[in-house]
This record gives C-alpha cells, structure tokens and sequence, in this order.
DNA sequence: AGCACGCCGACT
DNA sequence: GTCGGCGTGCTC
C-alpha cells in the first residue's frame, strides 16, 4: 500500500476482469490527466492502448512494482464520465473483462491510438488538369484511365471504402495519376449536412397523439416506455415527431434498429425529415467513416444517431431520447464474446441521463410485457392501422393426413390461384432454407449426417451438395446408402428451394421470387429484389426470416405460412414466442394499401392453445396466457438466468470443467437460486466440439449476480481453463 | 490474449 | 549432451 502520487487506473484490452495501475508519463505529476483518456502502456513486455478508468492515490501494489504510463494519447477524454459508468456496468452486469468492454464501445482507429479529432475523410478527386486529359493520353495505363474517369463521375471526391468496391488494387493506379498531377488526396468534411427540403409532417392520428403527449410531457425524466403498436399503425411517425421535439431543443435522438440492411425505409424518412446532420452506424462503414461519425455524435454535431446494437455506446453530447425499434428483436443480444443486450443496456442508459426511452414493437417480448405488469415500463398502445387499412383475416389449415406437394396443401393451392387471379401478389413464408433438411435412404432408414455436428445435412439442388447449416460443411450426394447399397435415397420435407421448384411447375406463367440467403447473398441484392418486387414484376414471393422484418409488401393480399409446426415442437421455451411474433410480424407485410389481406396457417396442431389465442383475439392476449405458462414452469421473464457454456474436442474436458465449477460454487443452492447441469444441450456435438452447459436460475437478481461473482473467481483459480473454451451468458435468449 | 518460464522426448 | 513440446502463471 501506497499513497502520495497520481494512480491511474487503466483497462486493457484483454481478457482480464482487474484494472491495472500505473503512474502518469515521466516528467508528469498527473495534472491535465482526466478519466475517459487513453494511454499508451507497456504491459507485460507488450505496448498497449488502455483507456483511463478512474484516478485514486493509492494503488494496492507495491511503488516499486507500478510502471510509468509511456504516454497520455488525448487533450481530451474520448469517453465521458456518464458513458465510462455504463460500460463500468456492463461489464460487472455480463460478468465480463472491462477492458474488452471498453473495446466495444471505442471505433478501431481509436482503439488502434490514433488521434481523436476526426479533420474529415479522405477522399482522392480529380483536378482541372485531370478533367481535360483526353482517353488517348492514358491508353497505356487502362486502370488509370478507367479510375480517372471514374472520378470525373463524382467532383466530390470518393473515398477509400468506395473506390474499394469500384476497382481492385486501385492505389498504385492511384499514385500514378497523382504523380502527373492529375487527381488530387484532399479531406472531405465527414458529415455532409442534407439542406435539401424537408418532408413535411403529417397530422398524427388521435392515438398517435395521445402517446406523442405521454412521452413529451415527460421529457425532462428517466421514464421507460413500451409502444406497443400494431404492423401499421404509424410508429415511425410517432418516433419522427418525438425525434422532432427533441432536435427543436437542441439535443440528441438515438435509434437503435434490428439490422440497418432490413429498415432502409426507417433510415430514408429520418433522412428526409430532419435537414440535420445524421449518423447512420451500420457495418458498411470504413473505419475513418465510423470514427467520424462516433466523433461528431460525442461532440453533439450529429442531431439523429442510428444505428444497430453497438450503437447503444455512442457517445452523445446532448442525449435527449433513446428509441429502440422492434424492441423483441433477437438481434439486440449479442450471441458471441461480450453478450450484451443493447435494449437493456439502452435503458440503463436513459436512467443515466434522466431521459425518456421508447421501446417500441408490434410484438412486444414477453420481458417487456412483464416489466409493465411491474410498473417498471409504461404501456403506451396503437391499435389502428394508419390511414384506414384493415388488419388479414387469418385461416388454419389442418394440414394432418393431407396430401402435400412440395410443402403446399391443396388449399393452399387453390387459394393461391384465386389471389393471382385477382392480380394479387402471394407470399409464402417458410423459416427453412435449402431443397430438403434430410436425405433418407428409402431402403433402411439411414439418413445423412454431418461429420462434425449431431446434424442432418440439408440438401441442396442448385450446388448439388449436401450442407450443414449449423458447421458450413458440405459434400456431395451420396449415389446409394453406404448402409444397404440401395440406390433409393430420398429428400424428406421441404426447404424454400423445393417450395420454389415445385410452384414454378405449377404456376409456370407465373414469376417467382425466392429472397433467402442462398438466393440473395451479396450486398445491394436485397435492394434489388425489393424494387422488382415493388414495381410488381414477381407474383410470388417465396422467403425466410430475411423476408419477414421491415419490408412492407403492399401488393401482397394472401400471405402462406407453409408451417408453423417448428415454433410448436421446439425444446426451446421461447419457440411459441418467437413463432406468435413471426406470424403477426410475417401478416403485417401484406395488404397496407387499402387491399384486405388473408393468411392461411398449415399446421398439424391447429388445436394448439396458445396459436388459437393469437388467430382468434390477438398478440395481446397470446402474450398474457404465455406470461401466465412462463409464470407456471418458473421460466423467465419470472426467473433470471445466466448459462456457463463450455466445449472442446473431447466430451470429457469441458463436462469435468463445469463439474468442477458446480462443486466449488458455494452460494449455491439455496432458496430461490439453483443450478442445472452440467448437461448437454440438444445438439451435443456443433463443429466438431462437443459442448456442455451450466445452467443457474434464480428468483431475484440479486443472488444471481453474487453467484455468478463467484464463478468468476473459481474461474481464475482454475488451472484447466485453457483446456475448454468457456462463455457465460447472462440473460441468454438462445439456450441452445 | 500473449509471452515467458519450466520440466520431459528426439536429435545436430 | 541440447532443441523444443505445450502446461501454468503473470501482466500494474
């Protein structure tokens, strides 16, 4: 124990839950240093960038031990003290090492040490001498000419990300031109300001009215709100006016979205709206586009920030409003290293301000709906679609003992025939990619597995191969069972492959469109895709998931879901969940512009309870019976769980790692606090490793953070850690 | 995470 | 007699 001397605190990027203590730079006495800079450090016997954490005069290391910071990297701290407190909590509520934390939230070029203060992006543009060179004088340098050219296209410069995209290895090409003098390297402010007219505002309905109210009166305070509101009903126009008042007072909006590629709409009217600078986070950006855009947020020149999960740590200046949309999403979780939950992190961030957060969906997630039973959430509703337009009428069809073609009933058919008559366009939903999940030998029985998954291999015509959907692995068609040498090997159920392959058959005047990530794979495709639908050159639409958020499809009046029966036989206690909020989502697409839309159900379990809620009297209903079975099976939103995942090439290794942390954990059990496992989940072997889980569940939060407190702790005594890869989860929602 | 230190097999 | 395997420990 020491005291006397400025200690600074600073986290580094690696996996260590500690800070690590330092003394300022040689011939500092600390003065200037402030908390939220970054420092350049020897640790160990590597230079590293940490970020100063906190300040104190005294270490708990010895003086002699503690080594001089090599250098202070910022004038300026590049954290806030408010947002370094939230990545503090981050990393204690997901229970993981702060100096990756830290990590997340800073852009690369910033965790890489470069300076802060953003000048603009770089950008090569064509000079006047350029503009008057003629093609013959280039004729012996094509790439040069072809990049000349393309330069001439755009007078205000391109920058490194896009020319990337337009040719390869352009920068030799580059350096020549510049050597004859003919472009010119020149930075370009990074935010253009739009000055273009603004889109007008439309008078809101009356319910939009009311919840504008409800959260502009309370402005000035931490509240959470859920909006709650159907496909339709104008919840972008709500967030629109709200993101308005708070601009007019000079602070700053936050959006957090699913996935940026699925709400261009969504990103276009905010763009429109608001003649303001705005910063769209997603990950097409280059670096020095990123950190532009994280600078000019902290520094408050940015009025709207969008962005998806990670976005939920942009620094901001003025923060007025937090809007998360489609607050149900699974995309909010990260399902990898810092498993954070950008939704729940985003209202601990507003409490943090004293500002209001909208959560908002039309398919609330049973948490939400949960935290406004406990008053923690106000419940804010729209119940009508916007401008008139009605709501599908649902049908099941009993698909049990029916004949199916290609995944298709006969009424299924039939009614399909009657909307394309009628000049429709159908949409035909199935959540399964590929020709067929299963390959059986018709003879034996024996099915085609995957070598290094407890798997099936999905068959798939165009690559003609058979795939792993879980490992990527491929192989070819077997020619006859390696089992019986029978040559009768059979493809068993449908993906969107064969649904695709059987209705061209059937409807072959007819176009169709498959949008799945086979089909639709690079980027600018989707986009594509989407306006050839709009222009209404596909009569069918056939798609997955990809198909099923934020698009809208107003031409769509019957809407086929080919099974629901995934979502009804799944170990995975949220399966019912996910499938209600498929359904209404997957319905909304269809019939906004005035046309009624149907959508027809095939299950084999039409009787099925909580399905039949849902048809009958709505996703709100549905949510209050699946809170009461949550409530009934001791499952969350009324538990709080936390899941220890380990796995390694043999099944021994990661088994006798849980063991031992299950026989070290003191805490538990006790009332209101137990452990499950170690078991293995339902698929026991994913890419040659074998995996076991560790499962704890608890009533309150309290004792689940002190248990997981200690595992941390048995963690770094444990010496056969490097043997395992292990990863704890708090708050999975994938328990798989 | 890296990178060292540290004890046991095949080699100039 | 050494070079090198990766098990374990540490990084202020």
């Amino acid at each position: 124990m020491m005291s006397g001397s400025l200690i600074l605190q600073v986290a580094v990027p690696f996996p260590l839950y500690d800070t690590f203590d330092y003394l300022p730079p040689p011939g500092s006495t600390g003065a200037g240093i402030k908390v939220g800079m970054r420092v350049r450090v020897n640790f160990g016997r590597r230079q590293v960038i940490g970020v100063i954490m906190g300040l104190n005069d005294q270490s708990r290391v010895a003086q002699n031990r503690l080594k001089r910071v090599v250098e202070v990297l910022d004038s300026v701290p590049v954290l806030e003290q408010k947002l370094l407190q939230l990545l503090r909590w981050s990393s204690a509520y997901y229970h993981f090492p702060i100096g990756e934390v830290v990590s997340t939230a800073l852009p690369k070029r910033l965790r890489q040490g470069q300076k802060a203060v953003v000048d603009g992006e770089v950008v090569w543009r064509i000079t006047d001498p350029g503009r008057l060179i003629v093609s013959d004088q280039l004729k012996r340098a094509p790439k040069q000419l072809a990049l000349l050219q393309l330069l001439n296209k755009s007078p205000a410069g391109l920058g490194g990300a896009v020319l990337n995209q337009l040719q390869y290895h352009w920068r030799p090409a580059m350096k020549g031109l510049s050597q004859k003098g003919l472009v010119q390297k020149t930075n370009r402010p990074c935010l253009v300001p739009d000055h273009g007219p603004a889109d007008h505002a439309p008078q809101l309905n009356g319910q939009q009215s009311y919840v504008v109210n409800a959260v502009s009166s309370r402005l000035e305070e931490f509240t959470a709100f859920l909006l709650a509101g159907v496909t339709g009903s104008g919840k972008t126009e709500v967030y629109l006016n709200l993101a308005d008042q708070i601009l007019k007072k000079g602070r700053q909006v936050l959006v957090l979205v699913p996935e940026i590629g699925l709400t261009p709409q969504l990103v276009s009217r905010f763009r429109r709206r608001f003649p303001l600078p705005l910063a769209v986070l997603h990950s097409g950006l280059s670096d020095s586009q990123r950190h532009c855009a994280w600078y000019m947020a902290g520094l408050g020149e940015v009025g709207v920030v969008i962005g998806t999960r990670s976005a939920v740590f942009t620094p901001l200046a003025r923060p007025g409003l937090i809007i998360v949309d489609e607050e149900h999403d699974a995309s909010f979780k990260q399902q990898e290293g810092f498993r954070y939950n950008a939704r729940d992190i985003s209202v601990y961030r507003a409490r943090q301000y004293g500002i209001p957060v909208l959560l908002g969906s039309a398919t609330p997630s049973l948490e939400s709906l949960r935290n406004v039973q406990l008053h923690r959430y106000r419940l804010l509703k729209l119940r009508e679609r916007a401008g008139g337009a009605s709501l599908p009428g649902f049908e099941v069809i009993d698909i049990r003992s029916r004949k199916i073609e290609d995944g298709v009933s006969k009424p299924l058919f039939e009614e399909m025939y009657r909307h394309l008559e009628a000049d429709g366009q159908v949409l035909l939903f199935l959540n399964r990619r590929g020709f067929a999940p299963v390959l059986i030998c018709h003879q034996c029985g024996w099915a085609v597995s995957c070598e290094r998954c407890d798997a099936f291999m999905t068959v798939h015509v165009a690559h003609r191969s058979l795939r792993c959907h879980h490992c990527g692995a491929q192989r070819s068609r077997p020619q006859s069972c390696p089992d019986c040498g029978s040559l009768d090997l059979r493809e068993l159920g449908a993906g969107t492959e064969r649904l695709e392959q059987g209705l061209r058959q059937r409807f072959n005047d007819t176009s169709i469109i498959r949008i799945d990530r086979d089909t639709t794979r690079r980027r600018g495709e989707m986009q594509t895709k989407l306006e050839q639908i709009h222009r209404g050159e596909h009569r069918i639409l056939i798609g997955t998931q990809m198909l099923s958020k934020g698009h809208d499809f107003p031409e769509v009046t019957l809407v086929g879901i080919i099974n629901v029966d995934y979502g009804l036989y799944s170990t995975d206690f949220r399966a019912t969940e996910r499938m209600a909020q498929l359904i209404v989502q997957v319905a909304g697409r269809a019939g906004r512009a005035g046309k009624p839309g149907k959508v027809i159900l095939q299950t084999h379990q039409p009787e099925h309870p909580l399905l039949q809620l849902l048809l009958s009297r709505g996703y709100e209903a549905f949510g209050e019976a699946a809170l009461q079975d949550r409530r009934c099976a001791d499952l969350p939103p009324y538990r709080h769980m936390a899941l220890l995942r380990a796995e390694g090439a043999q099944p021994h290794a990661p088994q006798a790692f849980l063991e031992q942390v299950r026989s070290s954990t003191t805490k538990a059990p006790c009332k209101g606090l137990n452990i499950l496992g170690p078991a293995p989940p339902p698929m026991e072997r994913r890419s040659g490793m074998y995996r076991v889980h560790l499962l704890a569940i608890a009533e309150r939060r309290g004792p689940l953070m002190e248990l997981l407190d200690e595992w941390i702790i048995i963690f770094k005594s444990m010496r056969s850690t490097r043997k395992v890869r292990w990863s704890l989860d708090v708050d999975p929602i994938d328990l798989s």
